[in-house]
DNA sequence: GTAATATTCATACGTTCGTTTCAAACATAC
DNA sequence: GTATGTTTGAAACGAACGTATGAATATTAC
């Protein structure tokens, strides 16, 4: 019994996987990669976790539940303080996950690809997978946008979260695409600019007119 | 040697991968689920496409190839009338992509879905695959934008064209979880709604003033 | 030291995978 | 008809997979 001081078996797998599931995916890494990489015996893997599927929810939590605690720290703060605005709030829900390098160096790096890889591939993991990692902040961060764009509809502010969420996954998954598509001039190595830039793009987004009101102004 | 009547094995497969794909995923998709499901023999599939990620490629080629086609269409179109609304451009980037279930039935969907999937999961998947598939579109549309918005600096223009990919990605690869996490309220089924919601959406992002710019107009 | 527990190890099981083989069925041309 | 090229069929290949087993080895408790 054991549990402060294990440069151990089980955090050399917890590691191995982390960086596997980011950089190769889930479905694709077997259990035999992870082991041999990590220097341990295939069987720990089913002692310490069971099965595939309990790594891969281990490996997730431990990444992203400090995320999403920081996320509602931040939310905290500004329902207490009455503050609704858009830009803090998206702030609040983007920039946890955009500073997770930062905060917790390759492990954040790591488990923000997971996650942003996981969003368009659930193959082979359930569905409720999902909804228990991220119910809370969904729901809070729904509530929160409600107070803060009351004259939207519920079906278009949905919507808009949807897109930004979609923005963040991509931009957390697949930012090292843009850069060798954009020949190295975007890089994803200066957080505090990318943050600015997503946060600025998803505010307006999510306070642009509505596609009925003409008020677009983006004409030639 | 036949061509024109062939409700054939070949087209069977492709059919039902798509299919697959789609739903499932690519690396999860085995060739057997294939082609029992498709009722065809298993080695009809090397015959026809020699190898797995052989078969990957046709279905994507013939799925995607219409759609860019449509989307260099619409953008001739706009250039040849020296229009660079920003608008019309995003409408010509996303609307082929939105509306490929309505013009080309089961197909589009699927083909849609596997797009979505891929761009967050390369699993299997070698990088020139999509490099191959999408330069020509990134190029000209890249161009387009630098020609629509000519006082934004090109790494904010490429981060923010990469931005409304993701939003366009998560939208065509996961509006349905949208449908079950909004129980109901929000659905893809009403095209035009969803094309005008991410149109305005993505306009009001690209549009957005620079972060350094103090003209934000979000603040509670 | 000894007993009890916790962890590691080599090895194997049963499946499933993508791919291959080669003969049988089919179409077409002469 | 026979010959030729194309498409299907049943069966198997070797490899890799997730998982399980039981003995060996550390670790802890007394």
């Amino acid at each position: 019994m054991k549990d402060s001081p294990p440069p151990d078996t089980k955090e050399k797998i917890l590691d191995t996987a982390e960086k596997e599931f980011a950089t190769r995916g889930y479905s694709v890494t077997s259990l035999r990669k992870i082991t041999s990489e990590a220097g341990v015996n295939l069987a720990a893997i089913n002692y310490h976790f069971n099965t595939k599927q309990g790594l891969l929810m281990e490996v997730l939590h431990r990444c992203i539940d400090p995320m999403n605690r920081r996320r509602l720290e931040m939310l905290d703060a500004l329902e207490a303080a009455g503050d609704y605005s858009v830009e803090r709030i998206v702030r609040a829900l983007l920039e946890p996950a955009l500073r997770m390098k930062e905060r917790y160096g390759v492990h954040g790096e790591y488990g923000i690809r997971i996650l942003g890889k996981l969003h368009g591939e659930p193959a082979g993991v359930p569905h409720e997978v999902f909804t228990d990692l991220f119910h809370l902040v969904f729901t809070r961060f729904t509530a929160a946008f409600g107070k803060a764009l009351p004259e939207l509809p519920d079906e278009d502010r949905l919507w808009r979260l949807h897109f930004v969420i979609g923005a963040m996954a991509h931009t957390l998954a697949s930012s090292d695409k843009l850069e060798s598509l954009s020949c190295g001039l975007c890089n994803a190595v200066d957080t505090d600019a990318v943050v600015e830039r997503l946060v600025s793009f998803a505010s307006a987004g999510l306070t642009a007119p509505l596609p009925g009101t003409a008020a677009g102004g983006s004409g030639s």
